[in-house]
DNA sequence: TTGACAGTCATACGTATGTATGATATCATA
DNA sequence: TATGATATCATACATACGTATGACTGTCAA
């Protein structure tokens, strides 16, 4: 990798972290080209503004789970299966991009117009998710209700529960970061989901 | 009611509203004060910093949910019932208080030091709800399982829901603020949540 | 060796921010 | 009416912000 990408991609990374953080506001150019060892030019160089670096982030973070989910509601398996594995990628994509819960939240909750890949992903992801409910009421397994609510319930899960580590840190005094920890709520989310899906 | 607790509370309102919809650090003290038709000295003669009134926010919208979850967890009823008020208490707390998951969600996604109203807030309502699980738990009405993270789960779906609500609307097109469809939406809730803790 | 270009840098500019200051207004009470 | 406290106001101040500018440095083809 050349000098020229490692100062671009050191500012991507040290953007994502600090926009998790702090959000949109609470960031500044000049705390994260600090942060990526790069001058506060390298800003208006790579990226133009603050906008577009911060919807390259977004695009970075939100943009490959969508073709992630769509294979796995694709698979030759009960839906019920695949829902399962839609929670586990998700958790898997966290587990890699863990800044992605706290920035999606963000912008979820942020009453300015919601970020384009934001808008994006969620008009993938839900009707997929939705289309395999669906699926699945229609075979029985998967217990009657509005597909779109419980798609939304399903992702709830993983997202909220990765939002709530220091919650559980402070609350239980458990470590959230060690790594038998998070396989715990993944497990946990993922009977969780299978509980509040299935059809009796 | 005096002119002087007007303008108190209209700030208050107008920071309320600010906060949530563009952060601690989106939302700016002038703008406030401009929506609050106050003037702009308001905020240091009331509260003395920015920091203060944004302290108040979190406690007129945090402070009084305790109590009645803390009510409603005291029932003389079964577990699932009981956990089942907690999630109408929390709806009906968000109905009055639109603004509440929007804050309380940004908080937990920050990376600073978490609000003290907030790690109030949760380091009661948690342990009362995961208390009630634990209880059905031992009658056998509650399936096993972390009470804690089942606890956080159940939390999780009102607060998604609500912030999710914008993103219901872009891709479903239903208005997220008809009356019905709240009512809809905390129904689907109250089912998900009885179907994911039951006991099969 | 030269010239062009991409990358990096220090620094400047205009604006928006939170907060402070001191003057003015309102009103109950003496 | 006079007085003191409470509330409101316009304005000032220092700082932090996003972005622009122009100079410097290295690299590599001609």
């Amino acid at each position: 990798m050349t000098a020229t990408g490692d100062a671009r991609s050191r500012l991507l990374a040290a953007a994502r972290t600090h926009f998790a953080r702090d959000g949109y506001d609470g960031a500044t150019v000049r705390t994260i080209c600090r942060r990526a060892r790069v001058n506060l030019s390298a800003v208006p160089y790579y990226f133009g503004t603050k906008q577009v670096l911060y919807a390259a982030v977004l695009n970075e973070l939100l943009g490959p789970i969508a073709a992630r989910i769509q294979f796995a509601t694709q698979a030759p398996r009960p839906p019920l299966d695949r829902v399962e594995t839609v929670v586990r990628e998700f958790f898997d994509h966290i587990r890699r991009n863990p800044d992605m819960p706290a920035i999606m939240v963000r912008e979820m909750a942020s009453g300015r117009e919601i970020a384009a890949p934001v808008k994006q992903m969620m008009g993938r992801v839900l009707p997929l998710l939705a289309g395999v409910i669906a699926e699945g009421q229609r075979d029985g397994s998967i217990r009657p209700g509005d597909p779109i609510l419980l798609a939304l319930s399903t992702m709830a899960q993983p997202v909220y529960l990765n939002i709530a580590r220091r919650a559980i840190a402070t609350v239980t005094g458990i470590d959230p970061n060690d790594e038998a920890t998070v396989a715990r709520i993944v497990e946990h989310v993922v009977t969780t989901v299978r509980a509040a899906l299935q059809a009796r």
